[in-house]
RNA sequence: UCCAUGGUAGCUCAAUGGUGGAGCAUCCGGCUGUUAACCGGAGGGUUGGAGGUUCGAGUCCUCUCCAUGGAGCCA
């Protein structure tokens, strides 16, 4: 006999309804009287469970009383649709074969757990409701992006993780090496001779797939990255992971204009899919996480995303008689209780901030015509703070070597990303999407620890 | 890395410097429609670790480890 999935069942209830089935799962519960019992099946291809109906005429009825928490079974019977009680349906058992017992010991309770508890078992905690629903949103969503770009024609490019360019500027990098760090070789000056190393040369994890998704975008025009990103930072907040998934694009022949449009076009579109594609899941986020949620994304989805400039941000800032820990002043980076203010107290949605003081961007950010401003735009939501951070890149030539001279960057390290700017150089744009932040705003769920599934983070790289 | 808070039974939490408790989970029993089932009973502890003060420390002090919240770095 097929087996068939709990989520095809709550797909199309009717259909089933009176006939044999064949399910298969783990026992979230059992609740047994003396001649009867129900059993709370998750078979894993659905949020919901599958009440199992089961009595005496069972040859094994009394081990299946006694059955653990997360023993695996397998069930045959008769789909009873059961309209008016707490469940839509339940199967009658004919016969129930117990696959795989569990123990006592068995660490996730039916009762409610912490986030902070789940984390030390992070091999079983996809098995409770809360991160059952996170998987599959984040699953989606990685989809929904892919989607997004794939039906706008976009090219997705695989850059390297591995990069031997240092330069960045995105922050901390863990070093590839094989070799022997007991026993380094050494150069007649005392420093480490990396000639000797696998790549001949200093090798690290990427920390940005920018710089060679821009080769792409300017042969293919459209293309975007999707994939894991390294930050040796020890970081210790609930927003920043040292192992983590970005998407990136990078468009040929966009300004920041048309940069901006295709990031909010993108973050609408992933929350759109989300939410027609996972209800159920969304639903109890809405429910049980943060029970602003459904309002919070609807007012996403149906509202235009604020644009306003640096300097109108620190004159708001300034404005706002708000007492601020670090002071504002132009020409200063925003803090993030500066970023909260702005998108949680004065717009209440999501804000564009762009033309930032070139002083505090990157180098390759273009520079706007008033000589102190970059091109740059952060996107910042409430909740989550920055969830964006992209700009116009600079296509001039002079001034993308004289921009780098300014900051002590060695041409000869970036000398084909330079020749880009030679060979038919356009103005082109493009942002990096923090995929987990993304998740975080999605689900309301607040640590990123709790949407990766085994996170990595300063100090714990268990599992 | 800095600031704050916390660490007690498998889990979630109580306990004025004076005999460490409860709910849930577990085990045993009861119950013919349960829905985080219910009712009765039982077992379960080196109070994160090391040191100190005290007649006496879960409680006070020092150090340390870990977690959480906030900050910095950013996505």
């Amino acid at each position: 006999m097929e087996t068939t999935l709990v989520k095809q069942i709550y797909r199309d209830a009717e259909s089933f309804g009176g006939k044999e089935v064949k399910v298969s799962g783990w026992v979230r519960t059992v609740r047994d009287s003396k001649v009867f019992g129900f059993i709370e099946l998750n078979d894993g291809s659905f949020f919901k469970n599958i009440q199992i109906v089961f009595d005496e005429s069972l040859e094994n009825f009394k081990e299946i009383t006694k059955l653990s928490v997360s023993s695996s079974i397998v069930v045959e019977g008769i789909l009873e649709l059961t309209p008016g009680a707490k469940q839509p349906f339940e199967i009658k058992a004919r016969k129930i074969v117990i696959e795989g017992t569990s123990t006592p010991e068995y660490p996730l309770q039916k009762k409610r757990h912490t986030l902070e508890y789940l984390r030390t078992i992070a091999h079983l905690r996809p098995r409770s409701n809360t991160f059952s629903a996170v998987f599959r949103v984040r699953s989606l969503a990685a989809y929904a992006i892919h989607k997004f770009f794939q039906e706008r024609g976009f090219v997705y490019v695989h850059t390297p993780i591995i990069t031997g360019s240092d330069a960045e500027g995105a922050g901390a990098m863990f070093r590839v090496t094989t070799l022997d760090l007991r026993d380094t070789p050494r150069t007649p000056e005392g420093d480490i001779d990396f000639s000797q190393d696998f790549f001949e040369k200093e090798t690290n994890l990427t920390v940005s797939g920018q710089l060679e998704a821009e080769t792409f975008a300017l042969a293919f025009r459209n293309v975007y990255t999707f994939g894991p990103t390294f930050r040796a930072e020890k970081s210790n907040t609930a927003r920043h992971a040292a192992e983590f998934w970005m998407i990136e694009p990078e468009v040929a022949f966009a300004d920041l204009e048309d940069n901006m449009r295709l990031a909010e076009d993108m973050v609408k579109y992933i929350i759109t899919y989300v939410m027609e594609n996972a209800p159920e899941e969304m639903e109890f986020f809405n429910k049980f996480i943060d029970t602003g949620l459904f309002d919070r994304l609807n007012n996403i989805v149906n509202s235009d995303f604020e644009r306003i400039t640096y300097t109108e941000a620190v004159d708001i800032l300034k404005k706002s008689g708000e007492k601020f820990e670090y002071p504002v002043e132009w020409g200063m980076d925003l803090q993030t209780e500066h970023e909260r203010y702005i998108t949680e107290k004065v717009f209440k949605k999501p804000v564009f901030v762009i033309n930032y003081p070139k002083d505090i961007k990157a180098f390759y950010m273009r520079l706007n015509d008033d000589g102190k401003t970059v091109a740059a735009m952060d996107l910042l939501v409430p909740g989550v703070g920055e969830i964006i951070g992209g700009s116009q890149r600079e296509e001039r030539l002079d001034v993308l070597e004289k921009r780098m001279e300014e900051l002590g960057l060695k041409k000869e390290d970036y000398w084909w990303y330079l020749e880009l700017r030679k060979y038919g150089g356009t103005k082109h744009s493009g942002y990096g999407l923090g995929f987990e932040r993304m998740i975080m705003y999605l689900t309301g769920m607040s640590n990123i620890r709790d949407v990766i599934p085994f996170p990595r983070t300063t100090g714990n790289a268990e599992f």
